[in-house]
RNA sequence: GGGCGGUUACCCAAGUGGCCAAAGGGGACUGACUGUAAAUCAGUUGGCAGCAGCCUUCGGAGGUUCGAAUCCUUCACCGCCCA
């Protein structure tokens, strides 16, 4: 790969928000790649991770890909877990303060993220380093130094600090830190390129290139990823709006949820998930334009990759299969869960004791919404004896074989 | 430290003595239509009970009243303004 399909594979899906700014670092990533390959050494790269939480989904694992791609041209790869930003809290992508982790749930938290995170990245070849490293270094003074390179201006100016001042809701003292600690990560580590999502557009733009320039260093180049949205295609995927792909689930599971996001959203997915290159990407949506290419059949595509990613080529293939049987040729998956009837149960009792329904009255709601299926045949009472054993059916996607 | 305002169901938000299990959005769920897409239409969304019954909710505790989410006292948390 020469030096320019190199910078337009990197480039692929990034998200500056301003032309100027991802002309700038294009032409910056271009001329340090040269560099590099002049000096006959890699490029360090690295991206931060706070260890917030255990249950990683598809939206962590973009600027992961956007790693493995580095990694894939030979360049030195850290994946930084911030064990100390962590008990900061960023505020960059909230419109309310973080509550602050404890150390111990920041350390148990790093533990699975790291193994989530080797799905996508070459465990061989990333080096995993701690924040706390050097941060836990800084004397008071350190810390007064770095702040003299930012100004209470440049803060305020953030959508997210702005929008706060302006609806009157509390900006902490404590949280302007955070982008100084991320900005001294990466001055910490000398680094090349820093990848990170739009929210660290601040945080990596400003902060770190500051910081690096004060002391001397040669400032990194952003690699700014977009926002991957939800299953609702619209907001950012995340577990507090409910919608989210997780990593550790089933293979028809994430078939599924991929299959459910709308057409709209398929670009970004794509570009910030997949292994396609740019110009496979391009292919697809040429022919999606021309109408020779089904959205489905994109989309099928899209979620046989993505599986693939993360179960191998097998497994996803078989989710392939599963779903078009169950959707496409309606017919009730192959494989589901099993219930053993107890003599004497109604129907209520079942949808209850199987978790299929929170509670009573929406058991009798779903069943009178005619929600409720066995063998095809919606069940019409919920207080009578469970029929007989057979596919039970919830809604469209919920199935329990009772026996 | 002083003055003022807020705390309602998953979220936002109405309600200021009975007609309030509590308007309206959003979200979620079900059905129709479909490509498990979008859009649209119809319905459900505290619990228990099966047909208009009961129970528990409106920050916590206590009180006034035949009757309170609505009034009073107090506690907690939050915000705004002034210093």
């Amino acid at each position: 790969m020469n030096t320019d399909e190199q910078v337009e594979l990197l480039m692929l899906g990034t998200e500056y928000g301003d032309e100027d700014l991802k002309n700038a670092m294009t032409a910056e990533l271009r001329e340090r790649l040269l560099l590099a390959q002049k000096e006959g050494r890699p490029l360090r790269v690295y991206c931060g991770y706070d260890p917030t939480s255990t249950d990683l989904h598809l939206g962590h694992m973009i600027t992961m890909r956007k790693l493995r791609q580095f990694q894939d041209l030979g360049h030195e790869v850290t994946f930084l877990i911030g064990n100390y930003t962590a008990l900061v809290g960023d505020p960059s992508d909230k419109n309310k303060a973080r509550p602050i982790l404890t150390q111990e749930q920041v350390a148990a938290n790093a533990a699975t993220y790291a193994d989530q995170a080797f799905r996508v990245l070459d465990r061989a070849k990333t080096k995993v380093r701690y924040n706390g490293e050097w941060l836990s270094e800084l004397s008071l003074v350190d810390l007064i130094r770095l702040g003299q390179n930012f100004t209470v201006q440049q803060f305020l100016a953030r959508d997210n600090f702005s929008n706060r001042l302006e609806k009157g809701e509390p900006i902490f003292l404590h949280e302007t830190f955070y982008a100084l600690m991320q900005g001294y990560d990466a001055a910490a580590m000398q680094t090349d390129i820093q990848v990170g999502g739009t929210d660290q557009l601040f945080n990596i733009i400003v902060a770190g290139r500051k910081l690096q320039e004060a002391l001397g260093q040669k400032p990194l180049v952003g690699i700014i990823c977009g926002i991957l949205p939800g299953t609702d295609g619209v907001q950012r995927m995340s577990k507090s709006t409910g919608n989210v792909i997780p990593i550790n689930t089933t293979a028809e599971d994430m078939y599924g949820k991929v299959m459910s996001i709308p057409d709209s959203a398929m670009g970004l997915y794509y570009r910030l998930v997949t292994r396609f290159g740019p110009h496979e990407i391009d292919e697809i949506e040429k022919s999606l334009a021309a109408g020779s290419l089904h959205p489905r059949d994109a989309k099928m595509k899209l979620a046989r990759e993505i599986v693939g990613i993360f179960h191998g080529e097998e497994p996803a293939a078989v989710a392939e299969e599963n779903f078009v049987r169950m959707f496409q040729q309606r017919e009730t998956p192959a494989e589901m869960e099993e219930y053993s009837l107890r003599s004497g149960q109604t129907v209520l009792e079942v949808l209850m004791d199987a978790g299929l329904a929170e509670s009573k009255s929406k058991a009798r709601a779903l069943i009178d919404q005619k929600g409720v299926r066995l063998d095809g045949e919606t069940l019409e009472r919920a207080d009578v004896p469970f029929p007989h054993g057979g596919v039970l059916q919830v809604g469209k996607r919920r199935f329990l074989r009772v026996k």
